[in-house]
DNA sequence: CGACAATTTGATCTGTCTCAACTATGGTGG
DNA sequence: CCACCATAGTTGAGACAGATCAAATTGTCG
């Protein structure tokens, strides 16, 4: 697909956009950068110019608190926008890294912000994507506090499954997240040990099977009702909410 | 102060105003409401058309897991907009509820659009404030996924103290927070017996007091060493990072 | 004063962490 | 093509932070 149709759809699963809103998302310069695995796209502190778009592979963000003990915030997936915000904050409050070789587009901001107050469209699609990756943080917020191992893992599972799905990147029940059990455990706030037998414990139960880096749901039912799931939160537009 | 001061005052901790964009907001009509302690303002999967501010006493937004384990997911104080996001996202993901007896502005959904469509200054408050809020809860996503009880309630009253003294609510290094040690758990994640211990500890480490919802910090540089607070993340625009 | 809510205390239990070893797995260079 | 090394996954044993349960104490407010 090419770059600028990637997060015009990726919009589009969250907003209607216009032919004349695409225009002009399809009009921004972009330029290209390739990123080594593991390697940080931005730093905490940072002042950066431009936004970033994943074209391909997959991206966290993260925090570092004391002691060298890492929180990962979110992950993203080809067509996201993972820096929206330092369009309007000055500096990055936090990290970005590649989890996979990946690439990403850059635009400046200034171009961006231009569409963003010449069309009303553009600018509602891009509010409305923070908003709903706030909604998600929320989301994450509550499985940290108030959810066991087993509902974390599962929920996080259920929610990849579902925003890759609505990209098209699934193959029935399949997909790919090229994280390590260490990365999982710093995303849902465990051990990565524990992680290693919560996802046993998955398997055993029938929920899901992995080989490396591929996923898949046996049985989402199952899964859903175990992970305390509901995909409200996603604020996804309609596409296949089945699976 | 004037109802309208109260919530530009806040916008203006992030945000420079001008004298047209303070003039735009003044002119957005407002209803009022009291609510009163423990009530819900808005619920999970109501549609809503008018923006909220609070006035006077606090507001928390929460979200339910399964088994009646709740989460609480930002406090607001005098001043803020705690669901702007019902602007652009068609019904609501949480819960919006008052933590003391609330008195509430409400400002129509089409007169705020109107007002942000027409002024870039305004605009960029909004979604300035919209972002801020979003790195708050990032911050309590490292909060309850990798810090210890102790860390946990000693980051969540620097995060207070400061946010509250931004808008001129403290007096020296004392402050009121309306929460039982039960609400103090849902938020930080923990039962509210360690909540108990936990501010028992606090206070013998002799780094705050209280008494009832008054609290005061008696040890600004150890609570925050303890705590693994730093402010950046709050974006504050300069005022008073002292204490 | 009575009653209900919130705080405090004690005892016990458990989910998850930590530490440490062992086993794939895959990539690299000789 | 194999020996090697690094990285990721797996397993076991023990420790501990924080949960749970239950009761006692202290507000607080009509």
């Amino acid at each position: 697909m090419p770059n600028h149709a990637l997060f015009i759809r990726h919009l589009q699963t969250l907003v209607m956009l216009g032919s004349e809103e695409s225009a002009a998302l399809n009009a921004l310069p972009m330029r290209f950068r390739d990123v080594r695995k593991h390697q940080d796209i931005f730093r905490e502190g940072e002042r950066v110019s431009e936004s970033c778009i994943v074209l391909s592979g997959m991206v966290c963000r993260y925090k570092m608190a004391g002691d060298g003990r890492r929180q990962i915030l979110s992950f993203h997936f080809p067509g996201d926008m993972p820096d929206l915000q330092s369009l309007n904050l000055s500096y990055m409050d936090h990290n970005l890294m590649a989890l996979s070789p990946v690439r990403i587009g850059l635009i400046p901001h200034d171009d961006l912000r231009a569409a963003i107050n010449r069309h009303e469209g553009v600018r509602n699609a891009v509010i409305t994507r923070t908003l709903v990756d706030a909604a998600i943080l929320r989301q994450w917020l509550v499985n940290l506090g108030r959810r066991t191992a087993l509902e974390r893992i599962a929920h996080l599972f259920c929610e990849c499954y579902l925003r890759l799905q609505a990209m098209g990147h699934t193959e029935r029940a399949n997909f790919r997240l090229p994280l390590t059990q260490s990365e999982l455990g710093d995303a849902t706030g465990l051990s990565s040990v524990h992680v290693n037998r919560t996802m046993q414990e998955l398997r055993r139960m029938g929920l899901i099977s992995s080989n490396g880096n591929e996923h898949s749901i046996l049985d989402w039912e199952q899964l859903r009702q175990k992970a305390d799931f509901s995909p409200e939160y996603l604020h996804l537009r309609d596409t296949a909410l089945d699976a």
